[in-house]
This record gives structure tokens, sequence and C-alpha cells, in this order.
DNA sequence: CGGCTAGACTTGACTCGATCAAGAATAGGG
DNA sequence: CCCTATTCTTGATCGAGTCAAGTCTAGCCG
């Protein structure tokens, strides 16, 4: 599906600026706002090359909002935007070079939002949209260069 | 144990600085850096009461390096500290007003390292070392008072 | 007890991501 | 074609956190 239609099926006016955006995300990882902005500077002719921060961030709430776009704001590092593939994947970040990967929730549709104790969180009066998993860790190549620095590390 | 055999314990010199930033932590939810800046004024007479930010900081790297204090990094909001609890847990924060609470890992000990698919991410290389889990939602308070603004919400 | 030194703290400037506010531009219905 | 609500732009501002450089002090040693 185009960006044209995706975004009026999505009950938004279709604008340069929301197409840029949709398109500068396909192939990108996991952009910052700031490495968006720069990738819509060499997007091909005809399509929106210039949009402002303002104008970004309020493009990426959009289509947050109506679930066109998904952020993931890894702790320590900017947000960043990816567009939803349909499975219900999270991330494993690195803490060393802060880099992402896709991990796929292995047990099925939607399972993240089966908490620990059933209703436990209704007891708490909590109405929960969303659950988030995120592992820490470091990728294989900060653990090759640099072994985990600890205190007695050599100099 | 007070604070100032802890900090023997884990490697680290007593200083006034320390000593308060762990007294402070105590019987506080979970604060922020600014929080907890703002409660060390008002602490008991003998206990130093002003740490510069950078101090701040400095302090509450040293404790969360070595594991006196639990750091957790929700997004979209300041990070924030608290003592260790010796349960694995986990945070449900809510979207409106950024409450965080906490959920008990109900299934065992350290569980939240067991990933979806065994050796999964060993494919990728990553080395984990951390499981954060933190579900999103809306707490009681503020499901009651703003029924999670819509499009068609009333002027 | 007094001095020494690595480690700890303070000050102040600065960065970066993100937001606020107010005015200009435009998509799309009539 | 025109009108208006929505969207974008500009520019100031904010808040959390970091950098750098100098001062202070906990705790060891004589």
């Amino acid at each position: 599906m185009d960006s044209s239609s995706a975004l009026r099926q999505a009950g938004l006016r279709v604008t340069a600026q929301r197409r840029a955006v949709l398109t500068a995300l396909q192939g990108a990882a996991h952009p910052t706002a700031a490495e968006i902005a720069s990738r819509l500077v060499d997007l091909p002719v005809g399509i929106a090359s210039e949009v402002s921060r303002q104008g970004l961030y309020n493009v990426l709430d959009d289509l947050t909002r109506v679930g066109l776009v998904r952020r993931i704001e890894p702790a320590g590092s900017a947000t960043r935007y990816e567009l939803p593939s349909g499975d219900n994947h999270h991330h494993l970040v690195c803490r060393t070079c802060g880099r992402i990967e896709d991990v796929a929730c292995a047990i099925g549709a939607a399972p993240c939002l089966d908490l620990p104790n059933g209703n436990l969180l209704d007891s708490k009066g909590f109405l929960i949209t969303e659950a988030e998993i995120t592992w820490w860790g470091e990728c294989a190549e900060c653990a090759t260069s640099s072994p985990l620095p600890t205190e007695g590390a050599v100099a």
C-alpha cells in the first residue's frame, strides 16, 4: 500500500511531509528523529525533502497515534521509530554502542500482554495498553573489542 | 545496615554526600535525580543537605555501579532510582501522569532472563545481562479523570 | 597526630533531544 | 473557487545530563 492511501485510511490528511517521512522510514533500521531528518534530504525527487524539526515531531506523533509508526524509546538514547512489521517483537539493546536488534516474540500474537499474575494489575487499577520488553547486554562486536570494562581492566 | 557500613562493604569511601543520598532514597517511591536533590534539602540535621548536581550524578552512578541503587529508565521521563529490594520486579508506568508502580515478577527468582527462544539471542551474538519489562497504561486516577483523550474529545 | 594522595566533590559552561507559542500555508469539503 | 480546520514553519526555550578543570577530603602511612 502506498503512503497516500495509508494516510487516508488512517484518517490523516495526505501531506508531502507525512509521505516523505513514511518513505524515509522504509529500509531504515531504527532511526532517531535526527536520522530520519537526514534521510529526508536525499529522497528521490518528487517527495518533499525538507521538514522542519517541529514538523517532523508532529508527523511522527501523528503517525504513531494512528499506528502507522511504532515508537521505540530505549533508555539513555533518543527516541527511535520503525514501521510496524505486524509481528509483535521486542528489542535487544547494546549498552555499549546503542545498537538495537529486533527479537521476535516467540509465544504468540500478543502474548506479552499476558501478565505474571493474571489480574494482579487490576488490583492496582491500572489499565494496561502495552507491554514492552527490552533486553540489555552487549552486542558481539562490543563484547570482543572491549571485554566489559570492569575495575581490574587492563590499561 | 546503616549507610556507612553499606558503603564500606561496597568498597566506596564513606562521604557525607553518599550517605545523604542513600538516606534520601529510603521511603521515596521512585524519585528522579531532581526529586532526590530536593529531598536532600530537608534531611535531618547531621546529614549533609546540599549536593551539587554533578556530585549527585556521580554518587548515583557510583552507587548504581556497586549495586546499592537500582536505576529505572522509563521512556519519556527522567531516570529514576530506587533501593534494590532483593526481589526481581518490573514496572508499570502511567502514560498520563508518569506514575510508576512496582510489579513483582511472579514467576521465580530471575525468570525474566529466560528468553523466548532459548538461544535465539546467541544467534545474534548478544551477551544478555539484563531484562527489563515495562507495562504501559493508565493508572486508575487518570483513567477516571480523563477517559483516554481521543479525537472526539469535548471542548 | 599530621601529611599525603587518589578519589570525591563543586562550579559553570555546554550539548542534545524535545517542546512551546504564534503565525503562515494548505488539504480537501462545500 | 473559496473557506476553515488542520498542518507546517520559525525561533525561543526547557530539562536532563555531560564535560572540563579546579578544590576538597577520606583514609592510609609514618
